[in-house]
Order: C-alpha cells, then sequence, then structure tokens
DNA sequence: GCTTGAACCTGTAGTTACTACAGGTGCCAT
DNA sequence: ATGGCACCTGTAGTAACTACAGGTTCAAGC
C-alpha cells in the first residue's frame, strides 16, 4: 500500500508501458482499474506500478497474457486451493525452465560467434542450432504457448 | 542440406507452427520459399525445418520477428562486417541475460510458493517482486523489446 | 481410368496485442 | 484569464498471427 499517487503519463514513464497499453490492459481487465479525479483522470499507486512493470517483463520474456493473468492470479491466491496453485506452479515453472535452457544455447553460441571475429571474416554461426531439438523433445513441449498455436489437425 | 522432402502440412506438425504461420512467413520475408511441385504445392527440406524450429522457439522466448530476422541474419554473415557482428551480438546477448535472470527470479518465487503450500491455505506470493526492478534498473533497460514500446514524449 | 476425400493453393477477413490519431476536456504555471 | 501540456474516449491501423472460402492437386482405392 503505497502513499504515492501517479497520473497516467508518469505511471507510463516509470514503467515504459505505453500510456494507450495501459489502458488498453485495463480494458481487458489485466490491470485494475484505478480511481478516478472529479475530472475523470486516472489515479494510479505503488500496487499499480509493481502490477504493471511486472506484466511488461513477462511479455518481454515471451508470456502470453493469459499466461501473464495467470501468475498475476497467484498473487493473493484468489479462493484457489492448494492443489490449483501447484498445478499451475509446475506447469509454468516447467515453460520457464525450457525458456531458460533455450536462452542460454543462444547466450552461447553468440558468445562463441563474437569471440571468433577478430577481423579475418565472419565465421559460419551454428545458430540455428541453438534453437532446434531432437524430434523427441520436440514432441514433449510441456505447457504450450499460445503465441504460436498448433496446426489444425485436418 | 538434407534430402528429406516435406509438403508443407508436414513442416507444420514437425515444427507445431500452423501452416497459416508458416506461409505468413514466407510473404514477409522470414522465411525463404521453397520450390514447387508443378501443381505449385511447396516442397521443403530439413534447413527450412530448423530455420522454423528457430523461429518458433524466439518468438515463444519474446524476441520480436525482426530481431529473429537479425539473429538468422548470422546465419552465414551475409555480407555483415566483424564489427558488425560484433554489436549485434553485444546487444543480443545483453537483452538474453537479462530475460535469464528475470525467469530464474520468477521460477524461485513459483517453486517457494510450490513448497510452502500444503493444505494450510494459500499463503502469500511475492511474485510481482520477481519482475520488479529498483528505479535505477528500470531507466537502463539495454536494447529495447519492440513488442512493449516506450511512451510517447508531448 | 475414375472417384473421393484429404491436402494444398490464394485471397480475404478476423483476433490478439498493441499503437496512433482525432477531437474534446482537465490541469497548472504564468 | 490564458496557454500549453496532459488527460479523456473512441476509432482506426499495425504486428503477428489465425480462420475461412472457394478452388486445385494428390494419391489411395476400386
Amino acid at each position: 500500500m503505497g502513499d504515492r499517487r501517479y497520473p497516467i503519463g508518469v505511471l507510463s514513464r516509470e514503467t515504459g508501458v505505453n500510456i494507450e497499453t495501459i489502458r488498453y490492459y485495463e480494458r481487458i481487465g489485466v490491470m485494475p482499474a484505478p480511481p478516478r479525479t472529479e475530472g475523470r483522470q486516472r489515479v494510479y499507486d505503488e500496487d499499480h506500478l509493481k502490477r504493471l512493470t511486472f506484466i511488461r517483463r513477462g511479455r518481454e520474456l515471451g508470456f502470453t497474457l493469459d499466461q501473464i493473468r495467470d501468475l498475476l492470479g497467484l498473487v493473493r491466491g484468489h479462493g484457489l486451493t492448494c492443489a490449483e496453485v501447484k498445478a499451475m506452479t509446475v506447469g509454468h515453472v516447467a515453460d520457464i525452465r525450457r525458456k531458460v535452457k533455450d536462452l542460454k544455447r543462444l547466450e552461447r553460441v553468440l558468445g562463441d560467434l563474437a569471440a571468433q571475429c577478430h577481423g579475418k571474416g565472419v565465421p559460419d554461426c551454428p545458430i540455428l542450432d541453438a534453437l532446434s531439438a531432437t524430434p523427441g523433445a520436440m514432441a514433449s513441449r510441456g505447457m504450450g504457448n499460445g503465441a504460436i498455436a498448433k496446426s489444425r489437425r485436418r
């Protein structure tokens, strides 16, 4: 419960999220509607700032808004049972681990490439292999990301 | 240079990328147009399969298509100088490190939450703090992610 | 060879997640 | 009071897909 109050422009600058995006998030329910001044201007507080930063970072990490909605639902448990919380966190944790693994591989390939690059011409870069997987691993994707949907079966 | 040949439906199933999405990627130039049969049907090979998997994973990791385009440009150097390659990789590596750091924090919070959850009611979850940062850290974001744009200055 | 149903094609339209703009009001420093 | 910037709502557009329509191709089965 912070005591600082912000208009939307300040919240936008502090969080790096566009004003229109903030209003969009409010419209779709990911951000709670804040209190207003008599002149209808939004007034945000520290909780809003934290929440919005979380949303932005989650998006940058590749989580869909629905996934972020799920995660935000864990803030106070929101009437979930412990079994529900556990099932949810297990799925998200598996997804996170896979992302970390992929990112590290990508980082390594890029690091190696930069290290080999000293004026003799650009070396071949095995970047495609950084995020490829064996057919088996490909088939077991764990919790899906809605952003890239599965092919329709016809 | 693989010798297997796939129609688009098989490529879609193997990579988990939707048929229409594959065509979209071809249209915007992220995937090269493959050869066709006499009947105008696309014929893909192993290189296409690798490239598409890379694109999918990059999207799931929160990279924009333009960032992915950049990264794919490193595959054969594509006429880049070593200085250009270095500048590019340094920026991407910094971004990747930040993502890894955030993901690990999120994983830890979720892991702790699940560990505390044993039937006595759902504990408070400090999930918002996992991806929040100090005002200073917020101001220095390194390579931006185009998906969440900055607020317009007016 | 013919039939049939699934896979493929192109093009158009819609959804999600933003992003920009227009026209108006509110706020605050001078 | 004035003026300029911040804010409002609503509409439209962009990025990144996703779905559908109407047509062609392909290949298995008879």
